[in-house]
DNA sequence: GCCGTTTTCGGCCCGACTGTTTTCAGTCG
């Protein structure tokens, strides 16, 4: 077993064990194990094999057997008959908003209740407010989630979060008792799914803003309300959480807020190594628990707090424990990606396959957009639900494009249409084009759209032979993935990435926010590489276009420079970089 | 279950909010 498998393991049985109502901080050891091998950045058989295991931290001698069984014979016993000791759907209720290990086991020890539907007849019937420390608000509360689960799910894509965050942020931007306000979490930190959306806001009246977001238009209902946080549902399913500070807390409580829990973890151990404190209130010069103002270090930004644990500032997007505190330390945080500097898109598509613009008005939106080019890559022929081109269309749509492109020559403007081809890849690695006709294409994007099911042998070995073409400059969309509703087929990106730094082929970052692939946490490995990144907005309509923004947020969070992003280059520099594979 | 020049026991992050209580337990982030 490899070390995700067996990281998702040992998370399980701290879920499992915290169920069974064991000591939560032996539930937490195994959170803890967990993490520790999800941030490996060596397997784990070669770490036994060494006898590494356990320095490692969190493992101590219990894990390490553990571990060890699973490494080497994938399977725990200990595991199968913990996990055959408890009803699935009593792991299931702890989806449910306000329901926790205490309650889940109440309710299984006095009604033997053990699924959702059981759950729901037993609110239903009221038998729930009988049980001690329950009542009928807490029936309720329970129907009304289970409601929002069916209708909504747990979590949500970013375009869906930013298009419920910004209006709201503007809106407290805007009132006049806010001093300085932001969006936190992992919104924040642009990860490409979040499951609910957080604001900080520092302010010496709390009770007004909490007041004012919680009667912000587009909210459901409100599932908390306090004095300084307050947490409602917004139209869509997306839960929104305001937390308001005094404006001396506010860099800290930025940072705190901001997480990810494994990047705080180490903030606060550095702290606590330089004899100092740090939590949501601040910064302190204390080695207990404190919120003491005399005790209080000057922490205005956010670069102050990094300051005082010696690292240079770390963006919200790196912010995930992996890797950012070494590089912080030795100031040697790269210089990451603005989406401004993104100069066109080489991965879209037009009504001539399954785009909604013409090729008229595509070029108009990016020439509006301020882009200096755009290329059209329609489907081609085997992807025919999606109208792809056979050679005959490609070669009129190369005609049309030119036309475009003299029209807009004529007044002097610079911008220009790239012709091109999103090139199915067959199975078998075959591409759906000659070569005589890619050799007429400005742009070729590689890309699956059918026979996802091959192993990760034969997916592989699929892409790389497409990578192996020399008129195909980019893969697009490598893994397949629709975020939330459909896996990666199987592939080893990894064998990917070597074959594209072999052939220097392009890796597509696809911006749309339904994939965002390839995943931001293996960019890193492909920019060591020497891999380039292309970010492409695959639009096939005008509100596409502002994908872009997204995955330049993406491509920040794969630590990727400017220099690492192909479509930053100016169209004369991107021109000869399009032929480099060629000559 | 882990960890320790605070080491073989007793800590392990903690504060805000809710609902069910009548001073607090459970959940959440």
């Amino acid at each position: 077993m490899d070390n995700d498998g067996v990281a998702e393991i040992l998370d399980e049985i701290g879920t499992l064990l915290e169920i069974k109502g064991e000591n939560p901080f032996k539930t937490r050891a195994y959170q803890n194990a967990s993490r520790t091998i999800e941030g490996l950045t060596e397997p784990l058989s070669k770490i036994i094999e060494e006898d590494r295991l356990k320095s490692l931290k969190g493992i101590g001698k219990a894990l390490q057997e553990k571990v060890t069984a699973l490494v080497t014979t994938g399977e725990l016993e200990y595991y199968t008959n913990l996990k055959e000791s408890i009803p699935p759907g009593l792991i299931e209720m702890l989806k449910i908003s306000g329901m926790g290990p205490k309650k889940i086991k109440a309710i299984n020890d006095e009604l033997g209740v053990d699924t959702i539907d059981g759950l729901e007849a037993a609110c239903k019937g009221g038998e729930l407010a009988g049980l001690s420390g329950f009542g009928k608000k807490t029936e309720q509360k329970i129907l009304e989630s289970l409601d929002f689960l069916r209708k909504f799910g747990t979590k949500h894509r970013i375009d869906d979060a930013l298009a419920v965050a910004e209006p709201i942020l503007e809106s407290l931007r805007s009132h006049p008792d806010v001093i300085r306000c932001s969006i936190a979490g992992s919104l924040r930190r642009w990860k490409e799914t979040i499951g609910d959306v957080d604001f900080l806001v520092s302010s010496t009246k709390p009770a007004n803003l909490i007041d004012f977001f919680t009667s912000q238009p587009g909210i459901l209902n409100v599932l908390a309300q306090g004095g300084t946080k307050a947490s409602v549902n917004m139209e869509g399913g997306i839960q929104a959480d305001l937390r308001v500070v005094s404006d001396h807390e506010f860099a800290c409580a930025l940072a705190y807020f901001t997480g990810s829990k494994e990047h705080n973890i180490v903030m606060r151990q550095r702290a606590i190594e330089r004899g100092l404190r740090l939590n949501e209130y601040g910064l302190f010069r204390s080695k207990e628990e404190t919120r003491d103002p005399k005790l209080r270090l000057d922490c205005r930004t956010e670069e102050d707090i990094f300051k005082e644990l010696d690292l240079t500032y770390i963006p919200p997007e790196l912010r995930e424990d992996k890797g950012e505190f070494q590089a912080g330390e030795q100031s040697k945080l790269p210089e990451l990606l603005k989406w401004t500097d993104l100069k066109g898109s080489l991965h879209n598509h037009s009504n001539w396959s399954d785009g909604k613009q013409s090729l008229e008005e595509v070029a108009a939106m990016a020439d509006e957009m301020g882009c200096a080019y755009w290329a059209i890559t329609d489907h081609s022929r085997s992807s025919f639900v999606a109208n792809g081109l056979d050679e005959k269309r490609v070669e009129e749509q190369l005609i049309a494009i030119e036309k475009v492109n003299k029209s807009y020559e004529k007044d002097g403007n610079a911008f220009r249409l790239l012709s091109g081809s999103e090139v199915d890849i067959l199975s078998g690695g075959k591409l759906d084009f000659d070569d005589d006709l890619m050799a007429q294409l400005d742009c070729v994007v590689a890309s699956v759209h059918q026979g996802f099911g091959g192993s990760e042998a034969e997916m592989t070995k699929r892409i790389i032979k497409a990578a192996e073409n020399s008129y195909v400059q980019t893969l697009g969309h490598i893994t397949g993935r629709l975020l939330l509703t459909r896996d990666a087929y199987k592939l080893n990106q990894h064998a990917v990435i070597d074959a594209c730094a072999e052939t220097g082929t392009w890796i597509e970052l696809n911006a749309s926010p339904y994939r965002m692939d390839m995943d931001w946490r293996l960019w890193h490995y492909a920019r060591e590489k020497g891999v380039k990144c292309v970010i492409n907005c695959d639009a096939h309509r005008s509100a596409h276009y502002g994908f872009l923004r997204l995955g330049a947020g993406v491509a920040r969070k794969g630590w990727l420079t400017k220099k690492d992003v192909v479509n930053t280059l100016t169209l004369k520099q991107l021109q000869k970089a399009l032929l480099k594979k060629r000559s």
